[in-house]
DNA sequence: GGGCTTCCGATACAGTTGCATCGAAATAAC
DNA sequence: GTTATTTCGATGCAACTGTATCGGAAGCCC
């Protein structure tokens, strides 16, 4: 198999291998020889594909972060017990991306524990650091269009504010600090509140 | 100096030499040798007052945790432009506290570093978990008597609300993906929202 | 089947890590 | 002054780290 292997999908291999492990032991116990034994591969197939650790870890970030966006792009696997009515409105659909931000089903416990682990180490690492601001501005877009479409005012911030939340709120689940159901009711209520502001039904309060 | 030095003094010199490091190169700077090295002592001192790294890394944490949590519960150190009156209301008190529990105040910026370094490696360390959930459930209850005082309803889900989002804003200054004042402009807003609710004009009646 | 290129697996290597060990220094009791 | 006790500073050590190096295996071109 040598000349011209498919280096992209070995580098996809890869990136899981290492998403694997730090949320296993976290950061620090990802290193060159478990991310290779954990992919199948000997080490010098992970040199060979990024030239220092530091690369591969950016990698592997952007790969979660374009997965993590993909899927709440899509509105989730559609394992949340939705009944698939597509007809919903811009609420309900900001409402399941914001749940999907927040990592909060059970399956996506592993891939918190990796965002966890990127973002405290982009605090220190300049590198990281704009690979996550690139993934979270197109976090803070998207969901910023949503909050428009529910007829919230200030998207921007708002969608900022929710971002924040979300993964305050992964966070805290993580460290067991709260239920997922605590964790999931807060949301809720603070989106509740968000599209009640202009929605009819709801008091329109605002001063 | 021998016989019976003052071990507590020494441990708490020790832990603001571990956030030091923390805060400047993230957890996996934090060894021994430099520890020793940024406390000014010498690796014996250190083994001596610590049986091990990582019970010298939960006795930081829970140094850094009294310390935020003690200067919230004084509502900051004063430097915040405040003109020192005593008799505001409910509302101010919890917008005092919230924006230095997002540790937002630029001298802040180490602590939250080394708080989110500890966040990280608790979510794949117990004992660490440990320490953490008990800092966050004292600032969740300090915080729900806050909104309790200020005449928000569900305290409890609005203290772990506003926990999250300040947690999850001080985040994202960190990263560079919101600027400080961004992040103030949420809080605030937030708090509007949440004091507002109860309390249109000034301070509501708690229902 | 050669020659060349590309790739990989293993190993070498210098540096660092946390922890254990041990002699020396410094007090307190006498 | 002597002794006992406590602490410290230095060093040793095994394990592990990221990276560099190198021999060999496997495909393409002739």
């Amino acid at each position: 198999m040598p000349r011209q292997i498919d280096h992209e999908a070995r580098r996809h291999l890869i990136a899981d291998a290492v998403c694997a492990l730090a949320d296993e032991h976290g950061f620090e116990g990802v290193t060159l020889r478990d991310v290779a034994a954990r992919a199948g591969v000997s080490m010098g197939a992970v040199q060979r594909c990024f030239r220092t650790k530091e690369e591969m870890l950016r990698f592997a970030l952007d790969h979660v972060g374009r997965r993590v966006l993909a899927r709440i792009r899509t509105g989730g696997d559609g394992s949340d017990g939705g009944d698939g009515s597509g007809g919903d409105g811009a609420a309900e659909t900001l409402a399941r991306a914001a749940v999907e931000t927040a990592l909060l089903r059970g399956e996506q416990r592993a891939e918190a524990r990796v965002w966890l682990a990127f973002v405290a180490q982009a605090a220190v690492s300049p590198p990281l650091a704009a690979v996550l601001r690139e993934a979270y501005t197109g976090l803070t877009d998207m969901l910023a269009r949503l909050v428009a479409a529910a007829g919230g005012a200030d998207p921007v911030r708002e969608a900022q504010t929710l971002l924040a939340l979300a993964d305050g709120l992964t966070t805290h689940v993580l460290v067991g600090h709260l239920t997922p159901a605590a964790a999931r009711a807060a949301l809720e209520a603070h989106l509740a509140r968000l599209t009640a502001v202009r929605a009819p039904g709801g008091r329109g309060g605002l001063g």
